[in-house]
DNA sequence: GATTGATCGTGACGGTGTCAAGATCTGCGG
DNA sequence: CCGCAGATCTTGACACCGTCACGATCAATC
């Protein structure tokens, strides 16, 4: 079972507007705009209020805290993160395909996605025992854990699922971050960059290879 | 002006001073402290002045900038990350062994110096292209790149030394990160939480170990 | 149609980063 | 021994920030 969510998706527009519209989805995705533009140190309350046009004060009313609202940012990153792990691994039958699909799928939120993951994992500038996020993040973390269970299932019954979870996990946050150090490394050795998608694949070739004994490993059944 | 200061290692204080003492030392070990009390959200340049006892325009002076000041606490931190690394592997002549032994050292870097630790990675609050940290910062991956390369040539020559050095290096990287996720993780399954350095011997082996054929690794001459 | 509560604006306070300009000390040439 | 030049630090100011208390405004309900 492990994890439950709670949280809704793409969180619908509250209907019908109070005063100025639906104010705070209105104030959180001007606050990734912000991010995007300033980076995460040029970031401002009074900043995102004047981007939304209102005063500002507004932002403190509904999410308390500037930390409020940048939990708020990165509810949202694990959401999407969850949605589209879950997406990617979608019909794809052999769970260590599977397994390379999500990696490609969470290195694509971090590229697609850069804002909420300079946010989702700081937690000093989050209120980090929030309920609702961490509740977010092991959701996502719970679809890597089932597809590392679904290995173990189907090819070798003694795989240590949470380590193993665990690694991956570590890895693809890992990559992420120092995604900026290995172009300077590639830079530095003059040759080509490595793209996040094809250190997703060498790592995941590393680690999946390693893990199975060939010979005990069934036919894979492709495509 | 960038703020790249000629680093040697624990930096000797500047033998005689000049007015106050060796104020750009006594700065930065000041930033260390609040950074670890109040954290980097609550951190300041003015407090750290305070806390020097001098004006709270004195560090803009050595350190031009916040992040000027937060950059040198990042090299000093991968000074000792790599000393600590170094340390940490010598002796140690199989080089298996020796990853191991560096991966230990590593955490151990992120318990001993958190603060240093909170900073390293944050290209958003470092000047992130100072060839100081990228240096200082290369040279502690290259510790380790090293120690995987002597792994190859021992043992199998076909490794693809840069992945996997890439491969340790963001898992741990991002264990450091997620640490505090994994803990919450345990204690939702309420069972005893899994210290950093169970972690590392846990993922080492799960790396190194499905990385060599078994029939192909000669004796390892331990001890 | 008045009331109530949610929503948002105004104003103020202390704190912050950063710059310019002035003060102070150190080392060095004379 | 003196005085000068430059490095070092202080002072003061400005704009910006987060956060709070309070007032204004609107929606919905009785």
């Amino acid at each position: 079972m492990a994890v439950t969510r709670a949280a809704i998706r793409p969180e619908p527009p509250t209907a019908v507007a109070y005063h100025h519209g639906d104010l705070p989805n209105v104030l959180r995705s001007s606050a990734v705009e912000v991010i995007l533009e300033k980076g995460l140190h040029g970031f401002s309350l009074r900043e995102v209020a004047r981007r939304a046009g209102v005063s500002h004060a507004a932002p403190g009313y509904h999410f308390g805290d500037i930390r409020g609202l940048l939990t708020a940012v990165a509810i949202e990153g694990f959401e999407t993160l969850h949605d589209e792990l879950v997406r990617s691994g979608a019909g794809i039958d052999d769970p260590i395909d599977r397994l390379k699909a999500i990696g490609h799928g969470y290195v694509r939120v971090g590229i697609e996605h850069p804002a909420h993951c300079e946010v989702m994992f700081r937690d000093d500038v989050l209120v980090a025992d929030d309920p609702t996020l961490t509740a977010a993040g092991l959701a996502a973390y719970g679809v890597l854990e089932g597809c590392v269970a679904a290995i173990a299932e189907r090819y070798t019954a003694d795989l240590p699922v949470q380590d193993v979870a665990r690694l991956c996990w570590s890895t693809m946050q890992g990559l992420v971050e120092l995604q900026s150090k290995f172009a300077s490394l590639d830079a530095m050795l003059t040759r080509s960059p490595t793209t996040l998608d094809e250190h997703v694949d060498r790592f995941t070739d590393l680690i999946i290879g390693g893990l199975l004994d060939p010979q005990r490993r069934p036919k894979r059944a492709r495509r």
